[in-house]
DNA sequence: CATGAATGAGTGTTCATTCAT
DNA sequence: TATGAATGAACACTCATTCAT
């Protein structure tokens, strides 16, 4: 089953959804449409289940990110949390482009606002934990860190840009974020002053 | 050809690119598929120029903006910047992701490099006009503003947000910018303090 | 269209329901499969249609044979509808024993309900207009009649019965149905007696 | 193996022949594919070995009628057969429309041929036997009675005719083998005066 | 001897595209 | 130039059958 997944990723990077047949996956996968068929009722199931270990896994990370900085100072949680998502975009950017590539023929809808709530739940708690929060709606402010953190990186990663490019954008991500949490309500400690 | 781009707007957003069939957007649109044929080589040259006619009014709206909006202060062009995405992603979002999900069937880096190239230089010239700039790395405010800002909103709608979360955050995210530009640079009026 | 039924029959003739697959059916036809569900939305409906068609012309030929028949001796009535049924079933053995087993895939209740009603109608008003007739109960005489002549000439096809014994049965049938009528109330005329 | 047959005839009953497949069967009579196999080499031989079953058995029936009914009047004989087979389609008449429905994938001539050979051996030797016969041609009237019966009983059950219906139809069918039977030679004694 | 995962040829059906009218 | 019937390659999916365990 995971040469099926490996196969599907690989068709879908070098020839895109619209040539990814089940027999072609079956054959590069080194099985036979049948048992394919056998794992997967549909092709819709099989690109679920891409989706859907692919969102998992990355919700996994993220979690584990989180659980890890609780207590911390804002500006590392940050640093983390952008850290993380960024890697994860970074380590396989191709198979991340083939699978949003994918969603056309999925109602996966439900996927990604199961994946959306793990992350809200995992960061909400962890910026609650910070040793340095002074602010309020602490809700709103993890709404907006995730979405734009998140939307952010895909933006970057879509637009195809340079390696340098997308260096300086996270950097600058980063002080945004450190702005924006500053103006926010962070305590205002010695250190933090400058953003 | 109008009537075509919108039958095919129509039937994207009734059934999805899936169940688009050339023959049906010929019906819809009240001509033989013959005559489609006749303005479109291809089925993809249909979906391109009908992404085309988008991203180019996008560009026009926002170069129109940044255009309308040289010389005045950072505060007030993030403002304009925002609402005018904003409003544009919130008028048709519907198409807006009906026309996402078209790119699986095309090859429209291009289309995407060149809306991304205008949008660039009309940020960046309005920015380099700002009456209130003092810092430096334009370039790299421009990009990091345009990607987080284009980047969010689209995460936002994406995302099925409630009505007022899309609020909360457009307010959140206008916050974040003016605290970016604060800590990055912005020469420190009085008007600004505490943005 | 006539084509099209033309190469089903064949094929049906020639393999057996089992392998009369659409491709082979529009291939020797002389179109294409496209073609062929131009006419046809599924397999199914092309059987059907095909059934309808046999059954159809058939009502139409008993239809046609009762009606030049009204009027006249029961038993010459009798002798039309052997007639009719029986030649139908000869000119096209092969047909006929094609479209049986075509109805495995088919839900044809409707069909065969449809025949059956007109026929019995037919069968019913020649009957009542008998210049013989004394007895009563005439519905279930002519349920007895139809059941009785187009199951025996079904059976007698089906059986592959060798065409002497074929001619000894249906000479059979004929004296059987006009002892019965005999008992039933026909008016007992000299010329009857002996059936 | 009876399992195997029976889980056979309830997904005949329950899906039809297309819907029928090896797998299902296995499954609902509680062994594997596997073993389905080991009893029978094809699906067509499975199939082929319950219509013998059936057609066997049937075949018993009326051998065991005929053999208790020798020597009795022409009159009993027939009540007897049509009571018979009549009571065997209506015993369990799904499953005989469900075997009808079974032939398609079959060469089952040889079987039917069979089956017909043997039931006219047994009836030709039950009327050989009446004790009140006269008249010549004994094989002509064996196929006659035979051919009448059987395809007017099937021919009933197939048009799904209301049960008052059926009553009546089975009423007329005795009359009229009785009339044709005096009409045919049966030795006229008192009793049988009127059909 | 029983199992049931694996096989893959074969099926019904779709749809982008063409071209005679 | 507009039409839409015809095309046929290509697809998702099934299922009788096999064979390693």
């Amino acid at each position: 089953m995971d040469a099926i997944f490996e196969a599907t990723i690989q068709l879908l990077l070098a020839d895109g959804l619209p040539r990814l047949t089940t027999t072609r996956v079956a054959e590069r996968a080194g099985v036979s449409v049948g048992t394919l068929y056998q794992y997967f009722p549909h092709k819709q199931a099989l690109l679920y289940a891409l989706n859907e270990r692919y969102l998992d896994a990355l919700a996994d990370r993220i979690e584990a990110t989180c659980l890890a900085h609780h207590g911390v100072s804002l500006r590392v949680m940050i640093d983390a949390l952008i850290e993380t998502y960024w890697k994860a975009k970074t380590e396989r950017a191709d198979v991340t482009r083939a699978l949003y590539r994918t969603a056309v023929e999925l109602d996966n809808e439900a996927l990604i606002e199961d994946f959306a709530a793990r992350v809200d739940a995992a960061t909400l708690a962890m910026l609650a934990s910070a040793s340095d929060w002074t602010g309020q709606d602490l809700a709103g402010i993890n709404l907006t860190l995730v979405t734009v953190i998140f939307g952010t990186v895909r933006n970057a990663f879509e637009r195809n840009l340079p390696p340098a490019a997308i260096e300086t954008l996270r950097d600058h991500l980063l002080r945004m974020c450190h702005a924006y949490l500053s103006s926010a309500g962070k305590r205002h400690g010695p250190a933090d002053v400058g953003g």
